[in-house]
DNA sequence: TGTACATCAGTGAACGCGCGTTCACTGATGTAC
DNA sequence: TGTACATCAGTGAACGCGCGTTCACTGATGTAC
């Protein structure tokens, strides 16, 4: 189905590599540090050689922000049932790839204005994983209950809002822990992360 | 003790005309939207002409975070005592001016490279508010306790740990809803947030 | 009160840099006959 | 198998823009005698 000449292949490899030197830049130079020109320069090419390859710059941020879920999704996927387990999974992927993890949940970097559907079907998969660890609670507001439905596909709201709930404190953990604020007290993530751990618990086995 | 001279006032007030057009632009452009040109352009002046006011970029950087900072404080320091109180005026706070909270917590923008002590005081004092409205829980590990006693300054470690949880989770949620996840979720902030309060409730009081 | 002087806000030109993007073009390479 | 052609990766120059920052300078304004 896919005509995979010679061509073909190649195009894909160069795409790789593009992909792969913005992951590095992005890594190495602070949240907008994404420049094309800077890309071609270490793939040893002229910046407008890029273009055969990428639309133009908010292009390529899309392709690496879908990269992101699909390999986030991919992680928590992976990981075992547990909600603990999950949770670390969850924070190891962030921690590992700190400068993805900011792609997906600090907003966009300055000047992408994209607006995909891809996008938010790719989010709410990541989040399939932590609904299916979630365990019922107690009954939400009506309304929100409602919202929650919609937002999940599943029957039990509180199942949902538990998955919410989760994910607003790991994000709330791992995002402290990677914009160094932590460290800068003075405190242990790891160590912190084992009483987190302790509540979540709590939270989800209620 | 202050000389305040009619120069020293008309300094001080066009140093605060730069840092409101600076907030300004913050809160209009995006994360790094912050150009001393553009400030310049807005106040009506030429760009060199900041250079009387602040050292450079970097400088007014600097002042625009501790600001934020103390105003932080502020706020949060004027909430009555409870804790769901204080969880409110967290947020409403981060809400109000959600590129001012960034500015606090989503690092620093490209290319500001100053380690200043005064940051890492103003942080600090930040947290004050949340510390006093913590109670005690279950004495957390000893390694960890040591830690939280070195940063909170207080004796007991578990009150430091739930004043940290606390600030975790609100961070959490506020980050959630300041990048507008829940929005694209088609979910209610203030509904999911009187939830988090119930649970936040059940934390403190433990 | 009047005058000379020092202070200092602000200007305009310039420096060197980087950005995303377009355009016309070259030259190698795979493809079809 | 050999040749003509179409495809397409990559180039280099250029456009227009914006950035932070420096420098020598002007001109108004407050200050000291």
């Amino acid at each position: 189905m896919a005509s995979s000449g010679i061509r073909d292949r190649f195009r894909a490899q160069m795409r790789r590599e593009v992909k792969e030197a913005a992951l590095r830049q992005l890594a190495g130079g602070g949240p907008q540090a994404l420049s094309l020109n800077a890309i071609a320069k270490e793939l040893g090419v002229s910046g407008p050689a890029l273009y055969r390859y990428f639309a133009g710059r908010d292009a390529l941020l899309s392709e690496l922000i879908l990269d992101a879920y699909a390999d986030l999704t991919a992680a928590l996927a992976a990981a075992p049932g547990s909600a603990a387990e999950l949770a670390g999974a969850y924070r190891a992927w962030a921690v590992a790839q700190p400068h993805r993890y900011r792609l997906l949940f600090d907003g966009p970097p300055p000047g992408y204005g994209v607006r995909d559907e891809r996008l938010a079907v790719a989010a709410r998969a990541a989040m399939e994983p932590l609904l299916e660890v979630a365990g019922p609670g107690q009954a939400p507001d009506h309304a929100l209950a409602g919202q929650l439905r919609a937002w999940s596909g599943a029957a039990d709201p509180s199942v949902a809002l538990h998955a919410l709930t989760l994910w607003s404190r790991l994000h709330g953990f791992v995002s402290l822990e990677i914009g160094g604020h932590l460290a800068a007290m003075g405190l242990e993530p790891d160590l912190l992360f084992a009483e987190e751990l302790r509540s979540l618990d709590r939270l989800i086995s209620n």
